[in-house]
RNA sequence: GCGCCCGUAGCUCAGCAGGAUAGAGCACCAGAUUCCUAAUCUGGGGGCCACAGGUUCGAAUCCUGUCGGGCGCACCA
């Protein structure tokens, strides 16, 4: 990776830049192997900061190539090292590491960096050109959000804001299933509810009709459209006009719901669309002419057998080939698409339009995740090409409040809708709580807990940090007082323990987007509040530690700096989450 | 029966593509408030990283198996 010489490059690559140039110094001398500079070689702030500012696992990993052993290899990395002014300090620790300390003045030099880049401290080039589409969402729209199409839209969203940080182009984009037999049967309740406008009794909603209060005002808007045009008509004369109108209702609400959440995608692809336009026909005959789908006879459903079992020979994907169980048919025996063949097409479209693809998926659907990579597998393998693909699994959100859960239903309509959980505790609660967990494990979701005010709530906590910066700040400012890096050097040690955290940032970007896994930076910004918290109450017990220094304007003028650019990088990690860096509270 | 995910302190969870003595919050115990927001902070006790093997300089992390919990196992969506 070459530095970019129009953008300050942030102190952790740069030196991680100058440990590889070391190798290729050592490789140059013979003293390594070619190529070595190239291997599983980390440097990293190590766990406990009393070992120093960097550590590298150079010696450890590179010795047995080299044919020598640890310490005396990292004793060849240490003379190069010390050459370099910035390194303040060199030791060879334990079975080899290599700890370095860094001149104050590179943390200073980072901390003005921090200044010079603002909101893009922190974002990087290393996904540039490589296009990444990220489906999230694609709730079927037969209804409002619910809790459980919560947690994969904050996850998708964060994921898509992380990777954009990084460089990547990405497309937000939400798969309409409107082409199944659940959107059916919305139309039909909604034909229903179209009745019941017109002042029908239509007494209590059957059973396999969505019984939902939602479907009311669209039934009341067909109503006054149509008349009573289809009030007495056969189902097949108005039952493609109120599907259309209804799922187009659904998904406006869908979407007023996830502009709660602060959510907006790019696309939206509807399944019916699709099969409209002949997609799922035309990956067939692709499939077919590589030898992908076959016509076979599907094997009967491994546990329990259904009783009405019987073989038929369908149109078969070949995904045994490529890791799944069994083969999966991808039209039905009536001809029309199963899901998996209409998404089979959906695939091979998003494929077409970008370099990589990530699915956000909840855990019900994880039965269907071979078969889907199977597909985007044996797609790659045709077109000769490597398409990345990953299906991000989110688990289930169990819903508590103080402690019992919380009874949902979804067939008597008595789901918790995720309007009424975002309009009880806030966006940023709701986005933050789902993102301080890795998404693939359980997590519990407990209303009393997720609006406590402390710090056992990690929302409020970080936040607060944020309030007490911009406070700070505002009381600084009416003092006449402003930040300014002019005497950065009056800064002592406990101040640059927060700016070598704070630096830290645009790894912990790097790596969560890498590991597409944005609850890391929630934890990042949690461990940067304590440790801001933690200075803060210096404070209390010696007036010379706070932020504003009576009688001393110089050190004031630093130490103000220091709190804009933790300030910063807070609002850079906590717009990464889409969460608000609040300034009082 | 099969597949996927999870198993770390009493509880809720981290653990940064294998690193040094496994961390944080809650709860519990002991402290700090004439102070820029105490919505906070300081200290303390608390661990067979489910269990058993394997890989290697080195494993909570990777592999295999066992046990336990969750989800799923249709031509559904």
């Amino acid at each position: 990776m070459s530095p970019d010489s129009a953008t300050p490059q942030t102190l952790h690559a740069a030196f991680a830049a100058r440990i590889a140039a070391v190798l290729k110094a050592l490789e140059a001398e013979g003293a390594l192997p070619p190529g070595s500079s190239e291997t599983s070689v980390t440097v990293e702030p190590p766990r406990d900061p009393s070992h120093g500012d960097l550590a590298t696992n150079a010696a450890m990993v590179l010795a047995k190539p080299a044919a020598t052993n640890p310490r005396a290899l990292a004793q060849k990395i240490v003379d190069h090292l010390a050459r370099d002014p910035a390194v303040t300090s060199t030791e060879i620790a334990g079975p080899g590491f290599i700890n370095l300390r860094l001149a104050d003045s590179e943390w200073l030099r980072e901390l003005r960096t921090m200044a010079d880049l603002g909101a893009d401290y922190g974002r990087s080039s290393v996904g540039a050109g490589r296009r990444v589409n990220v489906e999230y969402v694609s709730a079927n729209p037969t209804g409002p959000m619910h809790m459980g199409h919560c947690r994969g839209a904050v996850v998708g969203d964060a994921l898509a804001s992380l990777l954009e940080f990084v460089g990547h182009p990405v497309t937000r984009e939400y798969y309409v299933n409107d082409a199944g037999s659940q959107v059916d049967t919305l139309a039909r309740s909604a034909h229903l509810r179209y009745c019941e406008a017109l002042g029908e009794d239509v007494g209590a909603i059957p059973e396999g009709l969505y019984p939902g209060d939602y479907l009311v005002p669209v039934g009341q808007t067909l109503a006054g459209e149509y008349g009573d045009r289809f009030l007495d008509a056969p189902e097949a004369e108005w039952l493609p006009e109120f599907k259309a109108r209804t799922v187009a209702a659904m998904m406006d609400m869908i979407r007023d719901d996830l502009a709660l959440l602060g959510i907006r995608h790019d696309a939206f692809a509807s399944e019916a669309a699709l099969q409209a336009a002949g997609k799922p026909a035309e990956a067939e005959a692709w499939m077919r002419a590589h030898d992908l789908v076959y016509d076979g006879v599907l094997e009967a459903p491994k546990g329990k057998t259904p009783d009405d079992w019987e073989p038929v020979e369908l149109p078969l994907f070949r995904a045994t080939r490529f890791g799944d169980d069994q083969d999966r048919p991808i039209r039905k025996s009536d001809g029309s698409w199963t899901y998996f063949g209409a998404d089979l097409a959906y695939h091979m479209q998003k494929a077409a339009e970008a370099d990589e693809l990530i699915d956000i998926w909840g855990a019900d659907h994880a039965g269907t995740v071979k078969r889907i990579k199977a597909a985007v597998a044996a797609l790659a393998e045709g077109q000769g090409r490597a398409i990345p693909f990953d299906v991000k699994l989110v688990q289930m959100v169990q819903l508590l409040r103080g402690g019992e859960p919380v009874k949902m239903s979804k067939r008597s309509g008595t789901f918790v809708t995720l309007a009424d959980v975002v309009r009880e505790v806030g966006k940023d609660v709701v986005r933050f709580t789902m993102l301080t967990r890795k998404p693939d494990a359980q997590m519990e979701f407990d209303f009393a807990k997720v609006v406590e005010a402390s710090k056992d709530n990690p929302v409020f906590y970080v936040q607060y940090a944020s309030a007490r910066i911009h406070s700070t700040l505002r009381k600084a400012k009416a003092e006449g007082l402003a930040p300014d890096d002019a005497a950065l050097d009056r800064l002592g040690q406990e101040e640059l323990a927060l700016v070598k955290l704070a630096a830290q940032f645009p790894r912990a970007v790097e790596a969560a987007a890498a590991a597409r896994e944005p609850h890391r930076i929630a934890f990042f910004l949690y461990d940067l509040a304590a440790a801001f918290h933690a200075y803060w109450n210096l404070g209390n017990d010696a007036p010379d530690k706070r932020f504003i220094v009576a009688g001393d304007p110089a050190l004031t003028a630093a130490r103000l700096f220091l709190a804009t650019q933790i300030g910063l990088v807070i609002r850079n990690g906590l717009a990464l989450l889409g969460v608000e860096a609040v300034e009082e509270m």
